[in-house]
DNA sequence: CGTGCGTTTGAGTGACTTCAAATCGTGTGG
DNA sequence: CCACACGATTTGAAGTCACTCAAACGCACG
């Protein structure tokens, strides 16, 4: 467990005593693939950290639909907003999109550890702070970007999460569905296959049933830029 | 100049002497309308703080066109992302849309009273948290919401903000242009126009030259909505 | 009384969505 | 081991929302 908490982004910049004093209040759960890890609206009552799996931060609208706010893959911590405020409530719902061990921490005494320890405040604030500009950015794609851009940037994105798990390697296999990628850049799964097949005949990526290989990294990272 | 620290909201939970520690690297700066506080990639040496006026953070694109992405209004910080990461640099630009007076804290030293004062910490842990939540919000507003629910949820926000200052009355009156609101919203100041033209054809609102007044707040709320 | 910026309005276009239906691939039960 | 069933994907056709471009208008300031 220790090595583990070490080992994660939000715990980068702690110290031993830092680790020892968090690992009291952090265990492992595993989830099936579907299920949910805790629902939008409920009280934020603990934080977590995926050690293995994937795991989606979906938003549910009213209609139905569902966008996907984030796909955390690597060593994340995520509803970790919960630990600022005391009656916090989960912005999201987060669903295990395979079969997914995490670390779980209570977000009320690790709140308390976070006025003791400044490096722990300081790691939370790294970790937020990264969120924030990738939320940023991800906004501005939104409103100015048309749809086979967004999947570009999408693809981009993820690959680069996938890299740090399998070092960076040229080709990229995604295990998405063109419905998650939909829910990720707020289209239809129609635009996606559309663009995706078109991409196929290009020779860009070469796709299947819940999976899309990138096996022309640069292609794809251009077609993510600005300019045409 | 105490006084002043202690009513805003990145210092609400700090103690007088977090305060004291604070008020040396603050002073006061003003700004004309339309000059810039700081630019977009530039290091982010200091931390802001508005006092007075109007300013907005815009984001540049390589075609030339702008994204505000944030309007700050009240005695809010912005500019605090670099107060966290010692290499940082401002994610956007800073435009003072009226003649402007603001605190500004070198970020560097106050970067450093963090990891000694766990309540200043958990202020900005709370002004970036709340940061969070509002950027959640309007990204899935930009994927699903048709441009009409999008202006109108943005004169809601607005008005909130500005009401903030002019104890909540009926009538608000916003002080921005359609080429504004278009930027904010991220469509066109021509969709900005017809549409608010509309609503006036329906006494929902009021406009003028430079300003959009709500006279009727419930059904530009009813229209923010998600449902029809 | 001009000049310029902010605003209005029209017409045309294009990108994306929506709906419908067919096809493909995979896993499962007989 | 094969056939079926369901989920994932493809493709077509129609419709619409909002953007683009162009031009005119009008308020405010010098």
């Amino acid at each position: 467990m220790y090595s583990t908490l070490k080992s994660t982004t939000l715990f980068a910049s702690a110290g031993d005593d830092d680790i020892a004093a968090i690992a009291p209040l952090a265990s492992f759960r595993d989830y099936e693939e579907g299920s949910l890890l805790f629902c939008q609206d409920h009280a934020a009552e603990t934080i977590f950290i995926l050690v293995e799996g994937m795991v989606k931060l979906v938003s549910l609208r009213p209609d139905g639909s569902q966008i996907t706010l984030r796909t955390v893959l690597s060593k994340e911590p995520f509803g970790a907003l919960g630990a600022v405020r005391a009656d916090a409530h989960y912005p999201a719902t987060a669903e295990a999109m395979k079969r997914s061990k995490v670390i779980a921490i209570r977000s009320d005494e690790f709140r308390l550890l976070l006025l003791e320890r400044p490096h722990l405040a300081q790691g939370l604030l790294g970790v937020i702070t990264r969120y924030v500009r990738e939320m940023q950015e991800r906004f501005q794609e939104m409103v100015v970007a048309p749809v086979p851009r967004r999947i570009a940037r999408a693809l981009v994105r993820l690959a680069a999460q996938c890299a740090t798990e399998a070092e960076g390697q040229k080709v990229v296999t995604l295990p998405f569905t063109r419905q998650d990628l939909a829910e990720i850049v707020g289209t239809t799964l129609y635009s996606v296959s559309r663009t995706i097949a078109e991409w196929e005949r290009q020779g860009i990526v070469s796709t299947g049933r819940k999976r899309i290989t990138v096996t022309n990294m640069e292609l794809i990272k251009s077609l993510a830029q600005e300019r045409d």
